[in-house]
DNA sequence: TAATCATGTTAACACTGTCAACATCGTATA
DNA sequence: TATACGATGTTGACAGTGTTAACATGATTA
């Protein structure tokens, strides 16, 4: 057993990435991550002043995986119009605040102020000027103030679509006929098509 | 000083919402607000299962002041076309969104599974319906499937846009001059005119 | 009047983030 | 090469949390 670890920091963060994926960031506790490292409850605090920087540090990778995905989504060898790399670009965000979802909702908590953590406010940066990419391409020569109204109007779109995807019930053993839920269903049963008509390209 | 209390249900539940509101629901203690009631820390637990079940209330009566607020931008005796009725909505919806920030948050935060409140989940519905009703309005005889298409469109976005304004920041002291802020800060100086033309009537 | 049940209290549990004081190790410098 | 020091780890402690069990009180009802 050695004293020192040696890797300490990297395997903290990946921990907590794992950990605040299965449990939610709410769940996730500094001395679980600790224990799992096999190291002491306050070995973090020689790495992150407060469980919130380490936090900032998952959201961070969040951020930058979601950039890379974007990233591929939009540049696969794949033959593909602008218009057909975006609506895969957009298949792959909804895809990713699906299946990662505990990360997904840390990237848009309150809970950490982007603010304080320069870094993190970059990587956000980072994976929104995909978006940025894809739309300069289907509108080259596009004003700086267009582009960007349509940026936020697709941004938007997506991300409540995620939310709603993830917040909006609609399952059979309960009797939830609601507008909402019958809706949803609607929508979700094809992505695709929703995505087309509510996109502006 | 009494024993009995006598309407201490109703009381945590507004003292919830106030402390909610203003330290955002991760950080509100049962037991501070089992101490702004001048009752023990246990006596919650007289009326509410788990402090989830609580926060699931504070949820629900957010539900219901959005719906009011919808339905009163939407009722107003200004003589509105459908259309800016419409539009009165969202800027509601909006508004409420920044207003109420926390407890805006707390009704969209995994961290309380609707499916286990269908008291909370009728309130969501609720408050979406406003949404369904205004667009009857102005689609006379859609069909329901383009109805409830039309309605995700228009919530996803303007929830969406509710999420960015929130979360991106544009603060001028700090340098943040990436294209997401300053897109963000175009958007917000004329939110009017950005849902004219992101709205899908 | 007596019994019952809802509603309150007290005490205790395990768990959390965090800090201060101390221990160990690798490394730069005398 | 020896040593001083800074980085990184540990131990022990503190206040705060949600929650449960056991008990006390008071209103309602038989």
């Amino acid at each position: 057993m050695k004293y020192h670890h040696g890797n300490l920091k990297e395997e903290l963060i990946s921990s907590a990435c794992i950990i605040c994926e299965a449990d939610g960031h709410a769940h996730m506790s500094l001395r679980s991550i600790a224990k799992e490292a096999k190291v002491s409850q306050t070995a973090p605090y020689r790495h992150f002043k407060t469980k919130e920087c380490l936090l900032a540090k998952v959201s961070g990778r969040g951020f930058e995986e979601l950039k890379e995905i974007l990233n591929k989504a939009s540049t696969s060898d794949k033959k593909l119009s602008s218009k057909e790399k975006f609506l895969e670009m957009g298949e792959a965000y909804i895809e990713f605040g699906l299946a990662k979802r505990n990360t997904y909702d840390l990237m848009h908590s309150p809970t950490i102020d982007k603010n304080e953590f320069p870094e993190l406010l970059e990587s956000a940066a980072g994976a929104f000027d995909e978006l940025v990419n894809i739309l300069i391409e289907l509108n080259p020569g596009i004003s700086e103030k267009d582009l960007g109204v349509k940026c936020i109007k697709n941004w938007a779109m997506i991300h409540g679509l995620v939310d709603l995807l993830r917040n909006v019930s609609f399952q059979e053993d309960t009797k939830n006929n609601s507008n909402a839920a019958n809706a949803m269903a609607l929508v979700k049963s094809d992505i695709r098509s929703f995505l087309i008509s509510s996109i502006e390209f």
